[in-house]
DNA sequence: AAACGGTGTTCTTCAATAAAGAACGATATG
DNA sequence: CATATCGTTCTTTATTGAAGAACACCGTTT
């Protein structure tokens, strides 16, 4: 099985042939998010502008088959059990995860810090596994974990590896927030930005995303030279310094063109 | 955060006024399954009875929010990662993950076989964590994996905890399967199964799904009484002798007990 | 006890659109 | 070179999704 690449098909969107009562349904299951797990029928109708009858003939639906469930003791409605069956589907056919987990946990020997390994899906970064410096440091549930492109190390490296159509549609059309000071928000300064990480090889997240918080990526390429994914170095700003940051990054790059032979 | 207690909504089938096309499109998902993970437009048609078009309008419209992606080296469909994100914002919310993984640790103190944690979607059970004997018998991704009620231990010891119609359903209206000769694909053999099972505290799967796997397996309730999901002992079947399920069905029982408690 | 404001659910009615069906160009096959 | 099969596009019409009002229900408040 082949590294698959997707890079998000902006171009589906200019299409008109797609079922828009789906899209609707499908677009409503986007509020159901970590800090908004639960949401009744009312609130539902409220915040998307649809009709009450409307929001609950299609949760109705997603019900029946598992995609929501709906929970008696307060009689809101949430994402069902289903998704982790169609998740396990998803995982189970990624081949190269095996080969990957390994790359982390040789280079988690020579970086103490977190690695991550994350693909490009959509307008994010996914987070397919995790290595920790510690036992104390663990994570559970960190797949599927998404982040932003614009504003992460290891998103900035994924983006490195798109076409510049797909960087300015990330940056203009898509939901872009200013999380701290050294936020990239503006289109021309991620242009500078991704033309820099392309020359030098590596990203560098500045505390873009969390203050406190610096990472280091690179991107994975297959043996064809198609973009797999990206992995990532992350941990406390006071100890990637400059001269620790370069030796993360050429320690990264190194395990990435070891992976481009083998996936 | 309450336990949740999904038996799969039977009724809701009786209703009328679900969204069809949105039920349609999401029976299509049902064909990427773990055999057969990729389906070509023609394919589907065949195999669905819908025409082309429709079902490549439904497809596009699922690879316009993520669910689906197109595997651009064979032309062929797949699921996508959006499944992975959403199932994240899922097991996120299940709280009680902590405590029941800790509970199986223990277990695996006890007993050195494979122990399984599952719980009740649908027709159903679904895997939520597992602790194996050996480092050398681990198996990455059991999260998500799904298995079916009527042959296994654990969908047994579900099964023991739900109402009698929900049985009645599960046995003559959803697809049974022979797997080996000693599969109960009779309602009425189910029915006294339950019974034992019920009166027991236990279920057994006698090798019901596998040749040469056997399993012990009881319910996990929540301090309210509501089915929370269920935990197994699972092995090759010459170490399952009556004695030892007994010895293990003891500890399943001892430490459902205790979750109760705690959940 | 009665009135209120909130919920999820049901019903009907009509305009929107999902789906049928044919046709397209591209690619593969023999 | 002809045939088969693929994904994709187009148009047409009958289905049905969704508006909108009304419903029954449950707590609070009056």
């Amino acid at each position: 099985m082949d590294s698959i690449n997707n890079i998000g098909n902006q171009d589906t969107y200019k299409k008109t042939t797609y079922v828009k009562s789906l899209k609707k349904a499908l677009d409503i299951l986007e509020y159901f998010t970590e800090e908004n797990p639960e949401w009744g029928i009312s609130d539902l109708s409220r915040v998307t502008g649809l009709y009450k009858s409307n929001i609950y003939n299609i949760l109705l639906t997603f019900e029946l088959s598992g995609y929501i469930q709906k929970n008696n003791q307060n009689g809101k409605y949430r994402l069902g059990f289903k998704f982790l069956d169609k998740s396990y589907i998803v995982s189970r056919h990624l081949t190269d995860t095996e080969i990957i987990h390994e790359a982390l946990l040789d280079l988690s020997r020579d970086i103490p810090e977190t690695i991550y390994y994350a693909i490009l899906s959509q307008n994010s970064a996914i987070y397919l596994d995790a290595v920790f410096p510690s036992p104390s440091r663990f994570m559970p549930f960190v797949n599927g974990i998404t982040a932003p492109l614009y504003c992460t190390g290891l998103g900035k490296a994924l983006l490195s590896m798109c076409e510049d159509s797909f960087i300015k549609s990330v940056m203009l059309e898509s939901d872009i927030k200013r999380f701290t000071d050294t936020t990239i928000t503006d289109y021309e300064e991620m242009k500078k930005e991704i033309a820099i990480t392309r020359k030098r090889g590596y990203s560098i997240d500045n505390m873009e995303h969390e203050y406190g918080v610096k990472c280091v990526s690179v991107p994975i390429l297959d043996r064809k030279g198609n973009l797999n994914g990206a992995i990532s170095a992350s941990g406390p700003s006071l100890r990637f310094t400059d001269d620790i940051i370069e030796k993360y990054a050429e320690l990264l790059i190194k395990t990435a063109s070891e992976l481009k032979n083998k996936l």
